[in-house]
DNA sequence: CGCCCACTATTCACCCAGCGAATACCTCCG
DNA sequence: CGGAGGTATTCGCTGGGTGAATAGTGGGCG
């Protein structure tokens, strides 16, 4: 799933200056709270990999206050790493990679018409619901504008989801018949 | 992005018959034309695993023809595993798993507006690219519907990423600012 | 004073996912 | 007979991701 490269968003996060671990972690937390959560162990591992490609560099280590703590920075090549992504266009959809998709295409190889289409429904109701609960983050006072231009993204994914969930059940007899022909 | 759930797709395929590793493997391409590649590796590593937990067993081998080849089937645990599976409804969204959102994120963080802004725009240009093609494969006449339901999936989200590219565009000043507040 | 708790900071040990290369074994074709 | 090509599986390595463990420090409390 995803991978929302874990490494460029590090770069990034150090490019507003140099961090440990710890407070990487925090950094992201609170710039992409929304995003898939990230382990502190994640951080660590990704850090050492990006010092062993020479993207990051230790920028001394002390001890205030707390535990020994290294702090990294980020190297000239890893800055002009973090500049090409960043100007870089991602491929788009270059895969179907959902779990729904292949859950219906499973349901029409194991089972009946009529399981796929209950499954359909299922999943249509869950996601009117997480709709809902969405549109209410947007419309929350305390909502920052980070809060709505994420909720806008998932809002616009499940509105997605929910107009194919439409037309394919619509289709969903067809396509049976076409699999098992 | 793991995460299409290899192992019950296999478990699917597997409910159709008892079949060996490259059988999964075509049936999979067949299946699922348009999703994320699937190795061979990946195939026999995932059998393994699902043999160990004692979803599938080995139905024998034979030699007809070509190499030694293990079949395998499913077990009863297996098919009640893939019921499952089936019949529970996907959680949707529950976090924002797109490097698009991420990559957009970062750039108002190190860089201006303008930069996030064009980076906005070439790759609105890149999925309307993109949406061009998709609709191409669905009014091909040789399309049959497993091609234009998996196209509509993608156009769909597509649409979705558009959407939000242009309303994101309207706010990333906005955004920026207090991103820097 | 002694103790436990919470916070900071990092490390460790696993597991799964993904990819490419390597290894056989067979058939067919020239 | 010798190589190309399809069949079938294995291996090694890297990266991603999780949960537990470790370790030091400061604060509150009896």
């Amino acid at each position: 799933m995803g991978g929302v490269s874990t490494p460029h968003v590090l770069l990034g996060l150090l490019a507003g200056g140099s961090r440990h671990g710890y407070e990487l972690k925090r950094a992201h937390d609170q710039r992409l709270p929304r995003a898939r959560p990230l382990a502190f162990g994640q951080v660590y591992a990704t850090l050492g990999r990006l010092e062993r490609d020479g993207l990051v560099a230790t920028a001394g280590q002390d001890r205030a206050s707390g535990p020994d703590r290294t702090t990294y920075e980020l190297t000239d090549e890893g800055r002009s790493t973090l500049d090409h992504w960043l100007s870089a266009v991602e491929p788009p959809m270059p895969y179907v990679a959902s779990t729904l998709f292949a859950k219906v295409v499973v349901a029409l190889l194991v089972a009946d018409v009529d399981r796929a289409r209950s499954y359909l429904v299922s999943q249509r109701a869950a996601h009117t619901a997480r709709l809902r609960e969405l549109t209410a983050v947007k419309t929350d006072p305390a909502a920052t504008l980070n809060d709505v231009v994420a909720a806008d993204f998932a809002i616009a994914h499940l509105d997605a989801d929910l107009r194919w969930l439409h037309t394919t059940l619509g289709r969903v007899a067809d396509w049976h018949r076409e699999v098992h022909a």
